[in-house]
Formats: C-alpha cells, structure tokens, sequence
DNA sequence: CCCGCGTGATTCAAATTTGAAACAGAGGAC
DNA sequence: GTCCTCTGTTTCAAATTTGAATCACGCGGG
C-alpha cells in the first residue's frame, strides 16, 4: 500500500495542502501586521514571547530557540525592535556574557495595539477552517511533527 | 466564550503548534536536502512542479503562482537552476514575451536522485503523525486555509 | 503611423537570513 | 599565572527575498 519512493494521492494532498497553507498563510500574516502596525510577524513573535516571560524579558539564547530561530538572525531582529525602541538590550550582572531582551513599554504598547488585528486574522484564515475537535487534534498532531523535525525523541508518559 | 481580541488556550496551543510545525520542518527538510542533493526545499519543489506539467514545462508566471512565490523569486530561483543545469530558459514562439522553464534531463535525473530521501523525510516527520482519517481532515481543513489566506472565496458546491 | 496601455518577465536596490568566524569572559588544567 | 576550551552573543560576507522600477512587445485608438 505505502510505496516506499513516492508518496500515495492521500499523502500528497495532505503534504502539499499543508506547505501551500503555511506559504499563504505566513504572507498574509505579514501583510496583515505591516499595513496595521508596521512590524513583521517575525517581530511580532518576539514581542509576544517577550510580553509573556516574567519579567517580560529573555536571554537572546533562549529566546532564539523557543522561537526556532537562529542567534544570528534573532540579533538582527532585536536590533531593528531596539532601533523602533520596542526592545532595549541589558546586560545581566550575574553573567557578563549574556544579554537580556527587554520588552519596552512602547513595545507593550505596540503589541496591545497591533494584537487584535492580528489575533482577528488567525481566526478569519485559520482556526474558523476546523471545528474545536479537529483543532485539538491537529495541535497534538503538529506538536508531534515539530518535534520529530526538530530530532527530539517522542515524549514518553513517563517522562 | 469566545473572546474577540485574545486567543483561547485551545487556540493558541493549536495556532503555536502550526507555527512551530511550519517552521522546524522547513528548516529540517531545507537541510536535508542540501544535505542530499545540494538544492533547497524551494528548487526540490520547482524541479517537481515542472516534472508533472506537460511537457515537462512551465511559463513562469504560471509556475510562480502555483508555487505562492513573487515572479522575482522565482526568476532568481531558476536562474540558479539554470546554472546547475537541472532546468533551461525558451522563449515561445507563439507570444514572444513569455518564456518557458523547462526541466532537463539532469532536472529530472536530480529528482530521481532527490526524490526518496526527501519523500521519506516528509514521511517520518509529517505524514507519520496522523491517522490517514486525520490526514484527510487536515488536507481539505488547510486547503481551506490557503484559499482564506490568499483571499479567494470559499469553493461553492455547485461549482 | 504613433501613442499610451496592458501583459510577462527581468533587474535593481534594500532588507533579511544564513552559517561561519570573531569576540569576550569564565572556569579548569597544569 | 598561562593556556585551553566552553558558552553566549555579535559580526561579517554571501545568498536569498522583496517590492518597485524597468524592459520588451503587442494591441487598439486616434
């Protein structure tokens, strides 16, 4: 049944729906948030990441890899969000080697103002396409896959 | 229960669960087929698209609609194809302003080459964390998806 | 004929991303 | 103390992407 070099019609369909949908979608995400707020959704990942920490700041490490990004690019977009003055940098006293992204209050604001707009389109382009059932579904599904992408083992029920 | 300007647990743990999908598999099937075969995600998907179009050919406009990529992308795109000789440039006689991207035997010699390493990688990373039932969910739930994001209408049943 | 328009594609500069290399400080071996 | 090496971050050059501008051509109207 499962021919080992190709992929069968129900695969592909799955496969290819799924990188068409995360292609379109992420542009219009990014179209959606340029034209209402003037930031990408890349940097609107940092800040709601950012809003969320206690304290409302991350070690530039951490931060990079809870958003599945490189350091580099991440130094990149801190300095773009700290010339917009929605980030500033601090060092930390403890360790002089590591760096603190700090969500400024203009940075909470932007994200108050620029969330409903987005949070809105989610919605309209995502999650109104499943019902509640299939949504929970998927997100096991999709945690399972970013996972196996990422090369972690599967979570076991012991763990 | 729904409330309009944040999402719920349960939506939010699905919509974080798409993105983190989307991007750590990008990034895994991006290395693995450098890796490989030495070409990107995006020029694996190009050398596919042409390889199932008549003739094994495709205008370019055409072909970067079917790829949700800008008519720029997709030039430079097959011009670094066309320097590793898996696609070439005609013209068309009939209308002198298009052009043409056609896969050569070398394009089509790269995917065979490609084709079962990718395929298994999409397999073991994606496809394997559903249910085929699930899988056909996800497949009309996300092409519902691309079709909101991309603006077009929802497809009318007497269509 | 000549102009302006529409279409299909490429080119250009600017922004972003990537991966490698550089940097800087801490800690351990000796 | 000096030398390694490790960790956390930034910097750099190269590759890629983006959107605007440009180019090239055919067509219809004046």
């Amino acid at each position: 049944m499962t021919e080992p070099g190709l992929l069968n019609e129900h695969e592909a369909r799955a496969w290819y729906a799924f990188v068409g949908a995360a292609v379109s979608l992420d542009r219009r995400l990014d179209q959606q948030l340029k034209e209402d707020s003037g930031i990408t959704h890349l940097q609107y990942v940092v800040l709601v990441r950012l809003d969320s920490a206690p304290d409302r700041e991350m070690r530039m490490g951490a931060l990079a890899e809870t958003l599945h990004t490189t350091k580099s690019g991440l130094s990149y977009q801190i300095a773009q969000l700290e010339k917009a003055g929605l980030v500033r940098r601090r060092g930390c006293s403890g360790d002089p080697r590591a760096v603190y992204a700090v969500l400024t209050d203009d940075g909470r604001r932007m994200l108050e103002q620029a969330a409903p707009g987005h949070i809105a389109a989610v919605r309209e382009f995502f999650l109104e396409a499943f019902t509640p059932e299939q949504l929970a579904v998927l997100a096991d599904g999709l945690n399972e896959v970013a996972r196996r992408a990422r090369g972690e083992a599967a979570p076991s029920v012991t763990r």
